[in-house]
DNA sequence: GCGGACTGCTTACCT
DNA sequence: ACAGGTAAGCAGTCCGCG
């Protein structure tokens, strides 16, 4: 479940369950790294070739003469065996002048999982010898399951003291620690004369606490502590103030405190032999790859976002007065932080079988998993498939690799402009997964890119760009990725068949869904300059692809009498007025039939209704943007203001409303009316101010911005008047009416915002909005007032 | 000096 | 720290007019 590198023993060492039990045994490994020499002769200054690592001189333990494929080709390299894993990098450095070295900077315990075939919180079957009072792993391997591992989980939270706004852990004491797993939920808190009863649990102090805390760990024999946000604040905050109590606190397995490191751009905090999943950084994942659209990642919002469930608040600025007071507020701090502690454990039981399964699926821990980008989980698959494929993994750019990677963006995917209006009869057809399918289809890869193999005439792949592909060898990435879409589609099928709350329909979805993650990932890494598999042609060829198969579906649509009104990518809008649906099932087929065999056309659905709107001063419509109703009157909107969170939601409500009286009734007129009550409340002071709040990311630090746009603005009113407002925030404002002329001096954090400004509201959100639709259809402000009563649009 | 048109910066969306 | 394509607002600047 856990693996580590012991400098003292030379070996890994693996935490182990058994029969509910952790143990731990050791197992020895080779560290070593690839050498590609140019002169075989160099093998005898190899072998004197000697480095220091600080106590003592080393000379390579071994050096093997091995054979790899190695870009494509079948290669012989020596294999160079050191010591222990911290020489690996001294002796690249010492012998990368006689050629070319690879697989030098892969870490150890990922090395020895790849090796060993390992994956972690997988099921293993092991055999151990016992040598000066430890097990030795003699054998190991992984037995392939689907079930989750027997973790015990336990979730946790803190409330400190918070004078001067944001708790700092050297001054302001622990208030109270709250835990929940599965059985119960409890508040360890020191607050006088409180007494120990029902939930709460008493102690006599801060230093008590965390003792307490660090317990209740032992008791229950934690493998998953699970926090929100753990990884920059509680678990640093009970490790500091562990220190300044000096408590007994030591949350690890190993009696540790908990260590935090850089890992890319962020901190994460581990602890020894339990794993840290941070709830956090999983909510963060999913709205990114766009399964959440949350505005705000706040643990209350995901905790509505991801299971539609709400909890009680509790103001971070009255948790000083609620400690020093007492009384009822004490008593609401109390139970929220248990219900704090209950929202986390619930959040990670929804987040951790995904997490399990991309663990898995990559062959990294559960705390890697939860923490990889996109970019390093698809590395992590495709170190462990190159490694089975006896292939010698590219090696990561320099600096200066990466500068020429990033120099020229490639052309990407075509996107046909539609014809604004209101259409009826739409079927939608989709590429199922187009760029992995086009990749496995033309053997997309960079080792497979102008092959000696295949230079004759027809003999090779050629994609629209011009690169050949050989035809004969498939490579690594189409290898995987043509295991990772089957395994998904047979998964989907046997999900089919499964009741929905079933244990094992929610592993089989974990799984399912990390496969996708993958498949969908993998394009993109191609031209990610960072990445060992990065090859420009590849990623050019791809999207090339892309644009011819997407074209040929415009071509083969108008050709069948189809008005193919917009496409994007890998979806066509056909209108089939006049035709039935059997034409376009029989269209869908046609394409098929011509399609390469993992490529697949489907139909998405039938829309009785679609709205397309122009852009904004142009005459051609606007790509991107559109609204549909299906036959059960599902609506899907795209695009559209009323999606985007840097708009107010008396706008984003207002269009929405307007969309759906349009696409389920088709009545202008009520939708006038309808924008009429929402711009007289807006005229009368009526609609709250959290309606006018608009979020936007701040994506770096405020004096780096070279214009004051409104966000900055409100941020620099805010630290004016004594505000501490943090770096690279999300930015919740309202345009008020004072301040001066420009938006951006009239912009108001929420939390100082007095009023909002009704003409900025009227004019600049709830108006564009909707006469964007409005305006699409042949009405302009004229026309639309003439629909309402004599009170009219008037007065906008 | 003025107002409208245009450009650049910036964010968040779609596939 | 996975890609490119796209719309759009606001600030700031350019440009023609006179």
């Amino acid at each position: 479940m856990d693996v580590n590198y012991m400098h003292a023993q030379r070996a890994i060492r693996l935490l182990l369950k058994v029969d509910g039990k952790s143990i731990r045994a050791y197992h020895k490994h080779e560290p070593y790294f690839y050498l590609k020499a140019n002169d075989p002769a160099c093998l005898e200054q190899l072998k004197k070739i000697q480095v220091n690592d600080g106590e003592k001189n080393y000379a390579l333990e071994r050096i093997e003469p091995v054979q790899r494929m190695l870009e494509g080709k079948p290669t012989q390299v020596w294999k160079l065996v050191t010591a222990h894993p911290g020489l690996v990098p001294k002796f690249q450095d010492a012998v990368r002048h006689y050629g070319a070295t690879y697989e030098y900077n892969i870490l150890f315990t990922r090395r020895y999982l790849i090796d060993n075939h390992l994956t972690p919180g997988a099921q293993v079957e092991v055999e151990f010898e016992r040598r000066n009072g430890k097990r030795w792993v003699t054998s190991i391997h992984s037995v392939a399951t689907d079930a989750n591992p027997p973790y015990n989980i336990l979730a946790f939270d803190i409330e400190t003291y918070n004078p001067s706004g944001m708790p700092d852990p050297k001054r302001d004491p622990l208030l109270m620690a709250s835990y929940a797993d599965a059985s119960e939920s409890r508040v360890i808190t020191y607050a006088q004369p409180l007494r120990t009863e029902g939930f709460v649990q008493n102690v006599a102090s801060e230093k008590d606490v965390l003792q307490r805390l660090a317990q209740v760990l032992r008791e229950k024999h934690t493998d998953v502590l699970c926090t929100y946000n753990g990884d920059v604040f509680d678990l640093p905050y009970v490790t500091e103030r562990s220190l300044q109590t000096k408590a007994d606190a030591h949350f690890g397995r190993d009696h540790s405190l908990p260590k935090s490191k850089r890992l890319g751009l962020r901190n994460v905090t581990s602890l020894g032999g339990r794993i840290h999943f941070d709830v956090y950084n999983t909510v963060y994942f999913l709205n990114y790859i766009g399964a959440t659209k949350l505005a705000r990642m706040t643990q209350l919002a995901a905790y509505e976002g991801l299971l539609g469930k709400t909890k009680a608040d509790f103001p971070k600025d009255q948790i000083v007065a609620a400690w020093d007071k007492k009384g009822q507020p004490l008593t609401d701090l109390i139970e929220y932080s248990r219900q704090d502690a209950v929202a986390c454990y619930e959040l990670a039981e929804y987040c951790l079988p995904l997490f399990y399964a991309l663990g898995k699926v990559t062959g990294t821990t559960l705390f890697d998993a939860s923490r990889f980008t996109s970019g390093q989980l698809v590395e992590a698959l495709l170190l462990k498939k190159a490694f089975d494929r006896g292939e010698i993994a590219p090696n990561k750019p320099t600096a200066e690799e990466v500068a020429e990677r990033t120099a020229e963006p490639i052309q990407g995917a075509y996107v046909k402009t539609p014809l604004p209006g209101v259409y009826e009869n739409l079927a939608v057809f989709d590429f199922k997964s187009l760029y992995p399918s086009i990749i496995i289809s033309h053997n997309i890869d960079p080792s497979t890119l102008d092959c000696d193999c295949c230079r004759g005439e027809g003999e090779a792949h050629i994609s629209p760009t011009g690169q050949r592909f050989c035809k004969k060898r498939q490579g690594l990435i189409p290898a995987m990725l043509q295991e990772v879409l089957t395994t998904r589609f047979a998964i989907q099928k046997q999900m089919k068949a499964l009741d929905k709350e079933s244990a094992e329909y929610k592993q089989l979805y974990g799984k399912q869904w990390a496969l996708k993650i993958l498949a969908n990932s993998t394009y993109g890494v191609l031209l990610y300059p960072r990445f060992r598999w990065f090859r420009r042609e590849c990623g050019e060829s791809v999207t090339a692809y892309g644009r011819k198969y997407i074209q040929d579906v415009i071509q083969k649509g108008e050709q069948a009498g189809f008005n193919v009104l917009y496409t994007d990518t890998d979806s066509a809008f056909l209108q089939y007025n006049g035709k039935t649906k059997q034409t376009v099932l029989d269209f869908g087929k046609a394409v098929n039939e011509q399609l390469p065999e993992s490529m697949q056309l489907e139909l998405e659905d039938f829309y009785p209704r679609s709205i397309f709107v122009g852009k904004k001063a142009e005459e051609t419509g606007a790509k991107k943007k559109y609204a549909s109703i299906n036959e059960q009157g599902k609506i899907k909107i795209r695009g559209f203001e009323l999606v985007r969170r840097d708009w107010s939601k008396v706008a984003r409500n207002t269009q929405r409303s307007v969309l759906e009286i349009l696409l389920k009734e088709g009545d202008v007129k009520k939708a006038a009316e309808l924008v009429r009550t929402t711009l007289n409340e807006l005229k009368d002071g009526k609609v709250p101010l959290e309606d006018c709040v608009i979020y936007t990311q701040l994506k770096k630090k405020v004096a780096n911005y070279e214009i004051k746009s409104p966000e900055v603005g409100a941020v620099l009113h805010a630290r004016k008047s004594g505000m501490n407002v943090p770096e690279n925030s999300m930015v919740a404002y309202v345009i008020g009416k004072a301040g001066g002329e420009a938006v951006s001096e009239r912009a108001r954090l929420v939390e100082l915002a007095k009023d909002y400004d009704a003409d900025y509201y009227i004019n600049n959100q709830v108006l564009p909005a909707v006469l964007k639709i409005l305006g699409s259809l042949g009405y302009d402000k004229d026309s639309i007032r003439l629909k309402g009563t004599q009170k009219g649009l008037g007065d906008w």
